[in-house]
DNA sequence: AGAGTCATGTAACTCGTTACATGATTTC
DNA sequence: GAAATCATGTAACGAGTTACATGACTCT
């Protein structure tokens, strides 16, 4: 269901073709929400057509098909936000490998946290640049995804530095200790 | 493949049946990382089992088969702990619907985003709890995999709480700006 | 002319969920 | 004796990935 959602939203923000929307999905918006490939886009675009929830112009050059959000997708969409959102599954192959570091001897733990807090230093210093910037609203004066999700991205980068830095002095106790 | 290690990652912390393999799931790994139902379970247990990664006692009390993970299941972990590990997929609703939030009307979203710190604070007060105990430190000189997702779970709860503030702040922008 | 990118689709397979199905032991 | 929990499995379906397949346009 979440797919749906998420081109739904997509088309929120502006009317895009299959193509484009699978590019937006390898963007921030992949990156710690939710991803998908050309080849999973274009059947449910297919399904929210039939739908009547987005429509689809003419072909346009090299086939380009541009994709349109209805007054029936968007309450679609805001129906979906509104209601309340409990027991929502996460995935995330990164976290679980952080959870089971521990079956490594500390060495090679440790070199592994290491690595991470670094890396998670990398990634902030680009995300700090965009959320320092000015504020961009949209002509409809809304938010735009990308923003909101470089903020979350932020935060969330420097929460899982700061987990690594607190994971590699608790793992110094288990040394102290034992 | 996540859930093959996620299942060595279980067993490495002792061995288990198959139905407490599935109860774990239900705790913080399931929470932060990965999910999976019993029915899932089963099926690659016996897989791991046929690949001699891991070790089925016979049945107990009730049918119950206690699984132990074997050297090479261990190997098999470390191996893939130890590997870079980029380009992991992420997949979460919740955040999906945050980033999507502002294809809502400003009273809407402003309405969900303090829900949505108020959530968090709520959730941080147990794992603070948690985490300003003492750190638990197995027999063979481990941390506990719950530890680590307490201590994850509450700068992630953190960031998202931040996040919602923020937005908060930013919207108020857009509606001064508009 | 050839490489790269834009653009759309299908087929086979893997992974995960919901629903179905069964039986043993414990607790009240 | 009934209800709850422990315990294991299968079947059908839905969601997502990899690989296959094609063609138009642009840039050098």
């Amino acid at each position: 269901m979440a797919l749906r959602y998420a081109l739904l939203g997509l088309l929120a923000e502006q009317p895009a073709s299959g193509y484009e929307l699978a590019k937006a999905f390898e963007g921030d918006l992949g990156r710690y929400a939710w991803q998908a490939g050309h080849n999973r886009i274009y059947p449910e675009l297919a399904r929210l057509v039939d739908e009547g929830l987005v429509e689809r112009a003419e072909e346009g050059a090299r086939g380009r098909r541009v994709h349109t959000l209805t007054a029936a997708g968007l309450e679609e969409l805001r129906a979906w936000l509104r209601q309340p959102w409990e027991g929502s599954t996460v995935r995330n192959e990164g976290v679980l490998r952080l959870f089971l570091l521990s079956a490594l001897d500390p060495g090679d733990a440790r070199k592994i946290l290491h690595e991470v807090a670094a890396r998670c230093e990398e990634e902030l210093a680009p995300l700090r640049e965009i959320v320092s910037g000015e504020t961009p609203i949209s002509p409809e004066g809304r938010l735009e995804l990308g923003w909101l999700a470089a903020g979350y991205g932020l935060r969330q980068y420097e929460a899982s530095r700061d987990w690594a830095v607190w994971a590699l002095g608790e793992l110094d106790k288990v040394d102290r200790g034992g």
